[in-house]
This record gives structure tokens, sequence and C-alpha cells, in this order.
DNA sequence: ATCCTCCCCTAC
DNA sequence: TAAGGTAGGGGAGGAT
């Protein structure tokens, strides 16, 4: 797949598009055929409306009229559908609606038709959203009629609210691009792992396999009838009959060969799209479909390859060499049919495939296959082919390179060569400078990469980011943080090197072309390095809030955001230099292959739970007290210092804490937990929940919100004393404030703590300050080599 | 010299 | 409406 922002930039010539007026005959003619009905007005246009259950006038009644009036009618409640006409909705299905379903009354229907217009839909209203908690309330019959702005209608949820961060992501092509490419690596890292093999062989010939045009391919498997038509594929679609959204900035995925006549390209623009081609036909996205056919993809792949390396969903390097007896055309293009046939049968998808001597030259043939061809390019032949090859084809010159080169005059591989590697160095740099010093000379020394070592891993998100209180842009940090510690945990890592990376609006940024885009902003990025290995939500929001505050930015120039991590450790080896150790004897947790609505649906049952289970080597008690254990300790240990306690346990982390009900229920079950999704969702960490009594600290920076929480945690449990759990939350907040060098505040947080427990008179408390007390000596002694003054 | 931090660039 | 992600390579320039 091309995204082509160099193609954006080109001028092309813009044919001459419809008028509305043609549009709308053509639309009445082709609704005429289709529901045989008469197209009155077009009030209802864009609209899709289902209706439920019993109404008045009756479902065949309110189809015509819709259709009548340019709507469409859907029989089930699909994606695609904008109204549901109801008289009354039960709560069960009101629960599957998405937030942004309009649910009127079928009286509203007759009023527009009445008006010729649409009338303002909120006095009709069945269910008003509320996005704040994410539930319906019932409108009450006698609700105002007082009329609202058609702008402010629509109250959607913005970036600060839970589900935000979910619902971007099970949209976005980009991610998911990103996502099946690590899944792929995997994949062939494991496949070649359990290969027994010879891969050597007398020739080297590299095969770039490519399917084509993919997301559109897939989408006409079931479509044959569009096969010959300007398909692409995007948001913004009407189930591919009217794609006709003049104004749509939303992307387009892919388009087919036919769409690329007209112009059309990957990742232009909807709006623009449809200018160079009217009769564009724009099909949805197929998430699912995509993954399952590069699958097989890329098992087919794996009947033929030695070696492979995968580049995407629908790309990937293969090495044939112990296929060859020779390197003759002849038998390059034997196998290469055999490849494609292959593949035709079981992804019925059109690929094709460039092949030569190293990767450079079959990457740059299978533009000379497309499509749905091959082209082979012998040692030979090299010189011959890429002269005349345009340098902006040649990996790794993009949109900036790109230009350089044409400010330059360069345009081809042969005026490439022209420059000796000194100049190229001088405006490229070093590596650089080589490498395209060697690609306009065919030359490609490359070998094919099929270990799959992550060095990083992060989320990020740079659209939909409107937000303008401080509060809010903390939630949406607080959702990221969640979304970067699940992806830790999943791949089973923790990351010692953090880098937030901020977008902010620039001072004189005009209006984003694309709708809710960041537009042109200002990119920064501070990184932060822990002292030990980290994956937790709290831990990572708090340094990530600490180092956004430090840029000084105000809440309305956020326009986008990204947590990383690098120098990652597995998660079971993460030990920090106070020997804190993180017995995570965990199963693996793998939302990888877990769609987020997969998880939302499994939240709303409440059935499926994942189980934990915490290392029961996990020492319950201070090392003082299981002298067997601190000898055990010292032998292992290089000072000859006892390490510490666990601070931080998965059972810790991740015991659902809602209410506090629940803790009482679970505090019994130390070793084996069970996980409700619920924890991982987003609910889990409102910060607004002032029902919760627990010491819930890490993220909160103001010293009397910190004090009123400890003061509630010890008032509640002052007779009963202490929960295990509730004091490793304390050790762990403790303890991050020690990393983060706060002595001052963990002196004040202990002596507070201190004071409470004497008012308090309780004789289950002192106990826990005296272990709370040696943890922070032992570190401190650990890390300055001597006691900390706790008391003043 | 070599490392680190903050960028930018590229690919799909 | 719309979903502009993400991992990795690399460079400039300052700190060590």
């Amino acid at each position: 797949m091309n995204q082509s922002s160099k193609s954006d930039k080109r001028k092309e010539k813009e044919p001459a598009y419809e008028s509305y007026d043609q549009y709308f005959q053509e639309k009445k003619r082709k609704l005429e055929q289709q529901n045989s009905c008469t197209l009155k007005s077009n009030i209802f246009y864009g609209l899709v409306f289902h209706v439920n259950g019993y109404t008045n006038p009756p479902l065949t009644t309110i189809r015509d009229l819709v259709c009548e009036h340019g709507g469409r009618y859907a029989q089930y409640l699909s994606r695609e559908v904008t109204h549901i006409v109801c008289t009354n909705l039960p709560m069960a299905k009101l629960k599957l609606l998405k937030q942004s379903d309009v649910i009127i009354k079928p009286e509203w229907i007759l009023d527009c038709i009445k008006k010729g217009g649409l009338v303002d839909e909120k006095p009709y209203r069945v269910y008003e959203h509320n996005s704040l908690n994410n539930q319906k309330t019932l409108v009450l019959p006698t609700a105002s009629r007082t009329p609202v702005a058609h702008a402010e209608r629509e109250s959607r949820i913005d970036a600060s609210d839970p589900n935000f961060v979910a619902q971007f992501y099970q949209n976005s092509r980009l991610h998911f691009l990103s996502l099946w490419k690590n899944e792929l690596k995997e994949f062939t890292a494991e496949f070649l792992k359990n290969k027994k093999d010879n891969i050597h062989g007398a020739y080297k010939v590299i095969l770039h396999v490519d399917m084509d045009s993919f997301f559109v391919s897939v989408a006409l498997k079931d479509r044959q009838n569009l096969i010959d038509k300007p398909v692409a594929v995007g948001h913004s679609t009407r189930d591919g009959k009217e794609s006709n959204k003049l104004d749509s900035s939303s992307d387009l995925a892919s388009c087919n060969y036919v769409a690329r006549q007209f112009g059309v390209r990957n990742g232009m623009m909807l709006q623009k799209a449809l200018k160079l081609c009217p009769g564009l036909i724009v099909l949805p996205y197929e998430f699912e479909k995509y993954r399952e056919i590069s699958r097989k993809f890329y098992t087919v792949l794996f009947k033929y390859a030695d070696n492979i390396q995968a580049v995407s969903c629908d790309e990937a390097f293969l090495e044939i060499n112990s296929k060859l007896n020779d390197d003759s055309k002849e038998t390059v293009y034997d196998i290469c049919e055999n490849i494609r046939k292959d593949i035709r049968d079981i992804c019925e998808v059109n690929a094709s495939i460039g092949a030569g001597p190293n990767m450079l030259i079959a990457r740059l043939a299978t533009k000379k296959a497309k499509p749905n061809g091959q082209h082979y390019v012998t040692k030979e032949e090299i010189k011959d082919f890429i002269k005349d090859i345009n340098v902006k084809d040649l990996p790794s010159v993009g949109y900036a390179h790109g230009s350089q080169f044409e400010t330059m005059g360069i345009e081809t591989c042969s005026q490439l060569e022209q420059l000796t590697i000194s100049e190229l160095q001088k405006i490229f740099g070093i590596k650089q400078g080589e490498l395209f010093y060697n690609y306009c000379r065919g030359i490609d020394s490359r070998e094919l990469i099929n270990t799959h070592e992550r060095k990083s891993i992060g989320a990020e998100i740079n659209w939909g980011i409107r937000l303008n209180e401080k509060s809010k842009v903390e939630s949406f940090f607080r959702n990221l943080s969640k979304e970067v510690s699940e992806r830790l945990i999943s791949s089973s890592l923790s990351g010692k090197l953090l880098t937030l990376k901020v977008k902010c609006r620039k001072r004189d940024a005009e209006q984003p072309r694309k709708h809710m885009g960041h537009g042109w902003c200002d990119d920064i990025s501070k990184s932060h390095e822990f002292s030990r290995p980290v994956f937790e939500e709290n831990v990572i929001f708090t340094q990530v809030i600490k180092m956004y505050n430090g840029l000084h930015l105000a809440p309305e120039d956020l326009r986008g955001a990204g947590i990383h991590f690098q120098k990652l450790v597995d998660i079971k080896n993460a030990k920090g230099k106070n020997h804190m150790r993180f017995c995570l004897d965990q199963k693996k947790l793998d939302f990888s292959n877990m769609k987020k609505r997969e998880i939302n649906n499994i939240k709303k049952n409440n059935k499926n739970e994942v189980e934990i289970i915490s290392s029961s080597d996990i020492p319950k008690h201070s090392p003082e007290k299981n002298p067997s254990k601190q000898k055990a300790f010292q032998k292992l240990s290089p000072k000859g210092k006892p390490p510490f306690k666990p601070l931080i346990t998965l059972t810790q982390k991740f015991k659902p804490r809602k209410l506090f009900s629940d803790v009482i229920e679970l505090s019994d079950s130390d070793d084996t937990i069970n996980l409700n999704i619920d924890i991982l969702s987003s609910q889990s960490h409102t910060q607004t929940q002032n029902y919760l009594i627990y010491p819930d600290l890490d993220g909160f920076v103001d010293e009397s919100e910190i004090k009123s929480r400890l003061k509630q945690w010890v008032d509640y449990f002052k007779d009963e004393g202490p929960l295990d759990i509730d004091k490793r939350t304390i050790f762990t907040y403790f303890s991050e404030l020690f990393d983060s060098k706060n002595l001052d505040l963990v002196r004040k947080y202990f002596c507070y703590l201190k004071r409470l427990i004497n008012e308090i008179e309780s004789e289950k408390w002192p106990s826990f300050l005296t272990e709370l007390e040696n943890q922070l000596q032992l570190m401190s002694i650990n890390n300055y080599g001597s006691k900390l003054l706790l008391n003043p």
C-alpha cells in the first residue's frame, strides 16, 4: 500500500464533476428503479433509518415515506443506520446502540415532510444521550420544546472520554497496519524457527510479493459486479451505494486500478478523489477480513520460502534459492506463476511479484509487474533497468528527500549517478548519502531481516484531540497511559526509557483540512529514564503528566500525543537498581488479537474472566520476620544485603477495587485472583469516584489531595488495620516518590501518616508504620549509603 | 570518540 | 463528519 502524500502535491487537472442537479436526477432515477417509489424531495438525503418495534404509522409507511424523501431504509440495525425510529425501545436493545445513534419518534419524519425540511430533532427524541457515563436517559414526556441549534444537536464523546482511545483504534487503518505488521513479523519468525532447512542454493534471487490494492480487492471479492468500476475503501461511505460526499475529508486507504486511471491515489482525501472521479464507489473497511486473508497469504508464502521477511499485511520478501536450478527467466517466472496462482486460489486476490538479485531490484520490479503480473530483472539487466527509474521511487526517498532531489533538478537514477558519494553525504548525511549512492547504481547489500526483537513499544493519537480544560487533558493522558500499560503487559514487557510526544497547534495555524485533524503543529518530545523498568499505568501516567506540565501548554492547543517506551526488559526480569523484584509469574495476557469490541462485549456480559496467577514465592512478610529467606537472599545479593521485598505485584495492580465491598471480598484470595476484564477497560479508573476508600494516590500531584486521601483511608480502617493490598499500594507510592528523588515529600507524607496513626490509637497500625519506615531506610541506604532523616 | 536527547524521515 | 499509527533508522548538536 502506498501512503502517497507525494501524489497529493502533484498538480492534476480537474475534470468537471456533476452538478448537484445532475446528481439529484441520477439518484432519483436509481431510487425509482430500486424502490419503485417516486422521489418527492431530498430532505432525508444521507440519512439511514431503521424502524424498531410497533410504530404508528407502521413500518411500511415509514419506509416508503423515507425513501420518497431521499433517505434510505435499513432492515437491520447496521452500522450505517443514523436514525432509529420507535415509540418505545427496550433497555436491552438500547445498550447495543452506538453513541451517535439518534432515536426518534415517527412524528419527526411526518413533521419534516410537512415542513419540507429537517426540523429540530430534540423534541422528538425518545432517549437523550449522556456522554459522560455513556448511559442513555429517558426523555420525560414533558421535555421542553425549545429548539436547539443544529450544530449543537450532536453531543459526541471527546478525547477525555474513557472510550475514546478504544474507539479511535478500532477505526484506525494505520493502527491496524502497524498491529498486523508486528503480528506477521512474529508469525514469520515462528515459521522460520520451526523450519529444518536448506536455505542454500547456488543462485540467489529475491522475490517481492505484493497483493494488488489489497483493501479494495478484498472488498470486491464479494462484489464482483463492481470489479470494472472505480472503487476505493475508506470511511464516510453509505454502503457503497452513495459515496457522494463531496466535502468529505476522510482518507481513502486503497483504490483499484480503474480509479487510479482517474488520478485517484491511495491516501487521497475523498473530496479530492470525487472531483477527479465523480463515479467513484467507496466501500467500508473490513478489518477482520484483511487480517484473515493476510494470514492465508503468508501461509502460501511459507510454502515457497527458504527465507522470508514480512513487510506488511499484503507484502513480503522471499528467498527461494533452494528451488532454483538456475537463475534463468523461465525458472523464476515458473515459480512466480505458481505462487501467484496459489494466492489467487486461496486468498481470491491478485498478487504481483517483482524479482531480482537483491531487495532493491525486486522491490522496483514489482512496480513494473503491477497489476496482477510479474517482472524479473536479472543481474545483467540491472544497469539498463535502473537508469530510467525515478529517484522518487527509490526506497527511503519519501516526501522530504524527494523534494530535495526536485530542487536539485534530479529526476532519474542516471542523473543521481553523476554525484559523488561525498556530495551526497554532505546533503543527506553519512549513511543516507551512501545508501543513495548505491541505490542509483542498483546496489543493495541488505539481507532479509527475519528475527523479531522489539526495540520500542508505544501508542499515539493525533486525531480528534480538542480539549479545553486541564482536567480533560489529564483524563486523555490517563487513558493513553492505560493503553500503553496494557500493550506492555500483553507483550510481557516493561520499559525504562519513556518518551512523551506532543503535538501542539502552531500559533497561527489555520483550521486543519481534515475534520478533527491535528493541522499544522509543533512537535515536542521529552524523555525520561526510570530507575527501574516500568509497566504500570499509574507510574506511566504520573510521569507523563509531570513532563507534560513542564511544557506549559494551553489545553486547547493540544492536538495529539504519544507515549513510547524504549530500553525494554522482559516483565519477568524487570529488576531495578533497588533490587525490587517483580515476581510476575503471570499468564500472558494477550489482547493483541482481541478486538476492543470483543473486550467490551465481555465486559458487558460480565461472564468471561481472565485469570492471573501471581507468583506464590512473593514473600508476604518483611525479611526480618523470615530469617531463612533472608539468608537465601544474602547469598544471592552481591552486596550481602537483603533485597527489598517485592513492592509491586499484579495482585495489587489488577484487583477490582471499584467498591469497598469488593475489597473486602477479594482481600482473602491473595495468590490467585480473578481479573475481571472490566479492570482493564476504561471505567476502572475514573478519577471522580469519591466513594472509593482506598489510597489511590498515583497521578495526584496536589499535596492536600494526597493528604485527604491518606486520612480518609486511615479513618476508614482505623479499627481493623490496613489491608495488605493497601499497604503495598502505599509502599509503591513512596518508592515512586523516592525514585523521583522527591525526598521532601517522602518525609512530609511519612510524618503526616505517622501523625494520623498516632491519633487513632489503634494496635493494628503501628506495625505498618515500622514496615514502611524500614522500607524507606533500606532504599535510602541502597541509593545513598545512609539513612534518611524521617523524623523532624 | 561516544553517548544522549530531541527531533525528522520513511514504510505500510 | 472521522478515526493523521507505529517501529525503526538516522542526523544535529550538546554533554561527557
